[in-house]
RNA sequence: CGGAGUGUAGCUCAGUUGGCUAGAGCAUCUGGUUUGGGACCAGAGGGUCGAAGGUUCAAGUCCUUUCACUCCGACCA
């Protein structure tokens, strides 16, 4: 991509209504655009980067047996009644409207209820489970207070994912083979080190739920946590009793700021049985379906990384998610030289190396700087009168301070 | 939803006890100079001063209402 045809550019001032590092240099680095509080655009270079993330949970997805799917973000309020979370009362984050005929609609915050309601149409009998299926949703989240840029916004990119499962056994297995999974994509994106799978709150189904918490200062719960037995406890849940059936001691603990990038739930039969979702076993007998529900906020996480990784420069991405692998930045003017450096844009590209290349002519060279440490891409390389001179350019990584020279051959290979 | 703060050019902001044609920097455009860490010079374009109503000879400035944004708290399956 050359970067003088790059939609968007860079800004030297933070915005004014904005606090959060994530917001402040994914906005002045042109990857994301504030429509409305709590409301992000997603601007060429951050679909990149969303993309990114969404292939490497994709992929993770798949491989525990997942299959992807897109449900609808208009939804149906008989589902939610059913399982009386229609109302306000129940649910304080819904975005309602209604059609032109008066009938009332939500948009989705969730997709539990509408995606089992449809799985009623293909399970019917016990050699139709287990059955695996996700998505990457917008969700819509009526907060009450946005805040913290992209890590809590009233629309969201989450990639949610459903098992519908014989019996406890069988979703067991899966439950501790999402755990892993989920694990794996965190590691994935440079979030590992970082990332606790933590006892929380279950809800009405079971005692915990496991969360997903990357320590940040930008997050909003509190947790603790022992390194060593690799336990972590949400605060929410900490009390004498959860120490003693996990087997720490409180002193053991360390309190450390988090911020919730996934969140797993097991919902039993209970679900199911509101919805009546059942299936007809091997002797004839009918079985309600046991239920998970697996979620990682994708946008969140961006935000996250962000948060863990940007430097007072600007942004630092991990390789994984990284928009471009290069930023080959083009310090030439003289023609002979331009002509060079497009030849090594070319020769990169070919390569299949994902490179942006920053051919704009008569910016200077400071500014080409800044531009290039604000958007973060991992690998820099410059090309210039004085590194052509001696047919070599100039990389630095993002996250180091060393420079060196290498010949363009060596580069090449 | 409770508390606090802020709305003036695309962005960041200044604008005195109400007073003349509302300003600066950045960005944009033109010309010149410069060319390895957001340069400099000269010029140009760009404004319903968040909105509505009111007070006044006169409102960016005072009053009322309202909308939006930010922060703290509460909430967050």
């Amino acid at each position: 991509m050359k970067q003088s045809q790059l939609f968007t550019k860079t800004r030297k001032e933070a915005p004014a209504d904005e606090v959060s590092k994530n917001a402040e240099f994914l906005t002045r680095a042109g990857y994301i655009y504030k429509e409305m509080a709590g409301a992000y655009a997603y601007l060429p270079l951050g679909i990149c980067v969303l993309e990114k993330i969404k292939q490497i949970i994709r992929e993770e997805m798949n491989a525990v047996g997942g299959q992807e799917l897109i449900m609808t973000s208009l939804q149906r309020k008989e589902l939610w009644e059913n399982t009386d979370r229609w109302s306000d009362e129940n649910v304080d984050v819904w975005f309602k409207s209604k059609l032109k005929n008066g009938t009332e609609v939500g948009f989705g915050w969730s997709h539990e209820e509408p995606i089992s309601e449809m799985m009623k149409n293909y399970i019917s009998s016990y050699k139709d489970l287990p059955a695996y299926v996700y998505q990457f949703q917008t969700k819509m989240r009526n907060e009450l207070r946005a805040k913290s840029g992209i890590l809590r916004g009233r629309e969201f990119v989450m990639k949610d994912l459903y098992s519908y499962s014989l019996d406890a056994e069988q979703h067991e297995k899966f439950y501790q083979g999402v755990i892993d999974a989920y694990m794996r994509v965190f590691e994935r994106v440079g979030l590992g080190d970082d990332t606790f799978v933590t006892f929380a709150s279950g809800g009405a189904f079971t005692q915990f739920s496991h969360e997903f918490q990357t320590i940040t200062d930008a997050g909003e719960d509190v947790i603790y946590i022992n390194r060593d037995k690799k336990i972590a406890i949400n605060n929410e849940v900490l009390s004498d009793k959860v120490l003693q059936d996990l087997g720490v001691t409180r002193d053991e603990l360390e309190e450390v700021k988090t911020a919730e990038v996934g969140n797993i739930f097991n919902f039993g039969t209970k679900k199911s049985e509101q919805m009546n979702l059942y299936i007809t076993d091997e002797n004839g007998e009918k079985k309600y379906v046991h239920l998970g529900s697996y979620g990682i906020g994708v946008t969140r996480l961006m935000g996250v990384i962000v948060e863990r990784f940007a430097d007072e420069k600007g942004l630092v991405w991990p390789e994984s998610v990284a928009p471009f692998q290069i930023h080959l930045v083009s310090l030439c003017s003289e023609e002979a030289d331009v002509k060079k450096a497009d030849e090594l844009y070319e020769t990169l590209t070919k390569q299949g190396k994902e490179v942006l290349y920053d051919d704009r002519i008569g910016v200077r060279a400071g500014e080409k700087f800044a531009d290039s440490d604000l958007i973060g891409i991992p690998l820099r390389v410059i090309i210039s009168p004085k590194t052509l001179a001696q047919d070599s350019v100039e990389i630095k990584k993002r996250n180091e301070s060393e420079a060196k020279i290498i010949a363009i051959d060596e580069l090449l290979k």
